[in-house]
DNA sequence: TCGATTGGAAAACGATCGTTCTCCCCGGTC
DNA sequence: GACCGGGGAGAACGATCGTTTTCCAATCGA
């Protein structure tokens, strides 16, 4: 057996984060996930609980990828303020992609209430997201506008989506540029 | 009898807009916001056809009454700069509602597919509030600046939704007067 | 080899979903 | 006074929801 399969949690999270981007949380039901898993429901609720367990679990681990990646995109740029922009041209990008469908967090905080731990889930990464903004605000010198590169960052993602604008990504970096001045 | 109970119609989309803004349109059911507007299931889908028909309707409704809302506050202040910078004051006086939820268009279009009829109400909104910001910005001397403007926006309602950042008003606002540079 | 654990297949649970239906009351109109 | 349509109350439809359960095959350390 040259490739094994992998483990029963990692083919749910996989099928729930796949399913549950694309079509959106309440969308989903537990049955669709299990049958794309390939899993029973026992050992869905063996692992997770719950389907909120689930959501959760889910958007944890999107929340480590996607900063991960976008971390791991500005570090291929130049440090400074060429690390700062190069945020926008990873956002860029990421709108370009063929099942590109907003930000799996927003998405969450309009479709569940405030007690649902996923909710938490959404706000804690919104919070890394804008500390990873202030910090390569900082270090390319603009760290007073940090508030405002976070916003154009929201805003990106935001009309990317919604008006599906495939620019917004440049558009966000042309202000952002104008927004911290010249180097 | 001094006051009459408005037209089903007019109750049916009041419970409606108070229901799926405040809790999202997929976790309300047809039958709550039946009870909710005192109408016959009958009458509700008389008028309306189905949910997604009601879910349309209402942010039609919603949109006319939001654009002149923020259209309104606008005009309260002086033409030019101030009138494109009040628009940052009444966010931060939206967002600080007692009920205040996101923007309704963002949580639908996070919640349902791209072939409802409401994702396409919710582009439209967007891009009639993109005109409404690019023409205040032109008025204002900053029309080269309306994207970015526009992208703090969306970045600020975003913000003060996910991660209940109650001076984001407050931030975008700095950041647009940055932006469109000094009067 | 034994007993325990893990996981798959599938049925079943009550609850709720969107939608349609029947029945009845009430307001006007010839 | 007979008639008709709008609207309310509520039952009922099949479908699906999240969750629990039963049964059984495979795997494991002791």
């Amino acid at each position: 057996m040259p490739d094994a399969a992998p483990p029963p949690t990692d083919r749910i999270l996989d099928a729930a984060e796949r399913l549950f981007y694309a079509r959106g949380v309440q969308a989903v039901g537990v049955d669709e996930v299990v049958t794309a898993a390939g899993v029973a429901t026992k050992t869905l609720y063996a692992h997770f609980g719950s389907k909120d367990g689930l959501v959760a679990a889910y958007l944890r681990r999107r929340d480590r990828r996607w900063l991960a990646w976008l971390e791991d995109r500005a570090g291929q740029a130049a440090p400074g303020r060429a690390r700062l922009l190069a945020v926008f041209d990873a956002l860029g990008e990421w709108f370009a992609e063929p099942g590109f469908n907003g930000c799996a967090f927003i998405n969450v905080a309009g479709e569940l209430h405030d007690d649902a731990v996923a909710r938490a889930v959404a706000r804690d990464h919104k919070r890394a997201l804008r500390a990873l903004v202030a910090d390569l605000a900082g270090r390319a010198g603009a760290g007073g506008h940090a508030d405002g590169l976070m916003l154009l960052v929201e805003g990106a993602i935001v009309s990317a989506h919604v008006e599906g604008d495939r620019q917004a990504g440049e558009r966000a970096r042309a202000a952002a540029e104008t927004l911290i001045g010249p180097p």
